[in-house]
RNA sequence: GUCCCCAUCGUCUAGCCGGCCCAGGACAACGGCCUUUCACGCCGUCGACAGGGGUUCAAAUCCCCUUGGGGACGCCA
């Protein structure tokens, strides 16, 4: 039996949920899902300046929102300052870490000069044997390896290799008794049971420290996955102004949750030619393999298409609990559900969000005596002429037993032929004495859809137009 | 500055243990068909192996250099 999968997302409250993240944490998640694992997740808080009650809350929620769900309950780091003291006071007492008493200023300079030589900027371990005790103002430092070469395999991008050179002396303990961010991850991935570690590309720098972390502490290594991270539509870092917003933003523009998360998983990764995943199937086939080593740029062009899809591969009633939000935002009323039903079909094909589709609702949902009417519209299609007909077939409409599409359909198919005319000749002009414009959903579709009284009603009044 | 990583159409990518690739798909753009309109859909066009050296009968695929991009160098996470 091999080990149990175990994957882990950890932000740090001092955000909400923004899609960079969200993508790692799709990825994590999925792997997990993949191999029957766990997915756990830890609230990375030690930094109490920014970190953010409100923040936490904010993350769930997207986590949530996105359908990343996560086995048991999450972890705060700042609840297990204990546990990461013990390793800590171990460190010290097999000499793996040892007492530094130099000031920041101190190692400040040791920084400036190593960078004057041209050379990483980084500590002397000047400290390194004094066998200083406990004192104040003093940190603990790993007590690193000052040759050899660290290598691991990266699950995403392979064999990564650093020079022990390239490092130095790291603290693990800070002045004031807390513990440093390295040092609380290698703890907690190993107490969480973390078989995988996948994480964002920021990372693969602190991945080399922390495997000495692991190694000081005598701990088997997880295996490391870093995804790429995401680029702005100009290659450059994704910024507010390239529309890296936060998760929850997505929902007011109208992206269902499943189509940010295919939209993201499929930024950077692929299987075959396929652009269009469900849930199970991303789970299905993200095994790991196929993530692109190299940084991908954010497209929302393409966020819209992959959303337009999965809306148009939703059944109306799935759709219409998700519109309110939406119409209210438009100023519609929502209230008749089984006309907003009716109403989904003709849009789904018309929209790419929610809010269009609430937006193509407009001139559908207005009561008729509200309706505007596009006056270059009305000039152009409502003549005399094309009025008198549309009168005519008010009247044969208003004699309809029944008004489905067929019986509309075919009302204004007997007006048009027993009076030699085209369809044409009054397409256009029904089109705008009913909607009040030449855009929009198909006209019978539309008619059935709004039933003859509200027809008829639109009709009359666009005579006055 | 130093280190790590990356490099196929504008963008996401397929291909990458060499020949099936004068490079395939998708978004976008453009043109057409369908059609009462706008869409959807369908068909088509434009469009890339960063540059230079090697290795080889043969390189997008392997090696090196250059260039470019990203990340990281905290008593932040």
């Amino acid at each position: 039996m091999s080990t149990p999968v175990v994957t882990r997302f950890a932000p740090s409250p001092t955000g909400h949920l923004h899609i960079g993240g969200a993508r790692t944490a799709i990825f994590s998640w999925l792997f997990a899902k993949h191999f029957n694992g766990r997915f756990v997740l830890r609230i990375e808080d030690t930094d109490i300046e920014r970190s953010k009650q409100e923040y936490t809350d904010s993350i769930l929620a997207s986590m949530s929102r996105l359908g990343l769900t996560w086995d048991g309950d999450e972890v705060y780091q700042t609840q297990r300052f204990d546990l990461y003291n013990q390793y800590i006071d171990r460190l010290l007492d097999t000499g793996h870490a040892y007492r530094c008493e130099c000031s920041p200023e101190e190692v400040e300079a040791m920084r400036e000069k190593a960078r004057a030589e041209g050379a990483k900027p980084r500590y002397d371990g000047r400290c390194r044997c004094r066998a200083l005790g406990p004192g104040p103002g003093r940190v603990v430092r790993l007590m690193a390896p000052t040759e050899g070469r660290i290598v691991f395999n990266d699950l995403f991008k392979g064999h990564i290799a650093v020079d022990a050179s390239e490092l130095d002396d790291m603290i693990l303990r800070r002045a004031d008794g807390a513990p440093t961010y390295n040092l609380a991850v290698v703890v907690d991935d190993i107490e969480m049971g973390i078989s995988h570690v996948i994480r964002g590309d920021d990372h693969v720098n602190n991945t080399p420290k922390q495997i000495l972390i692991y190694q000081a502490l005598g701990a088997p290594l997880p295996i490391f996955g870093h995804v790429p991270m995401i680029l702005g539509p100009d290659k450059q870092k994704l910024s507010k102004r390239h529309g890296a917003k936060a998760v929850i933003e997505y929902d007011k523009d109208g992206l269902l949750p499943e189509a940010l998360v295919n939209y993201l998983a499929r930024l950077g990764w692929s299987h075959g030619d396929q652009e269009i995943f469900s849930m199970d199937e991303l789970i299905q086939f993200f095994d790991g393999a196929g993530l692109s080593a190299s940084p991908a740029c954010f497209d929302p062009e393409k966020l819209l298409w992959v959303n337009a899809q999965h809306l148009r591969a939703k059944s109306p009633e799935e759709i219409l609990p998700l519109l309110p939000p939406f119409l209210e935002a438009e100023g519609l009323p929502a209230a008749d559900t089984t006309l907003i039903l009716r109403l989904i079909p003709l849009l789904q094909p018309r929209a790419q969000t929610l809010v269009d589709m609430a937006a193509g609702m407009r001139p559908l949902l207005t009561p008729a005596a509200d309706l505007a009417y596009d006056p270059a519209a009305v000039a152009k299609a409502l003549t005399p002429e094309v009025r008198a007909h549309i009168a005519a077939i008010a009247a044969a409409f208003a004699a309809l037993p029944a008004f489905d599409r067929d019986a509309v359909h075919d009302a204004v198919q007997a007006y048009v032929e027993s009076n030699g005319l085209k369809f044409k000749a009054v397409a256009p002009g029904l089109r705008v004495a009913l909607l009040g414009s030449t855009g929009g959903p198909d006209l019978m579709d539309a008619m059935a859809a709004l039933g003859k009284a509200e027809v008829v009603a639109r009709l009359e009044r666009a005579q006055g137009m």
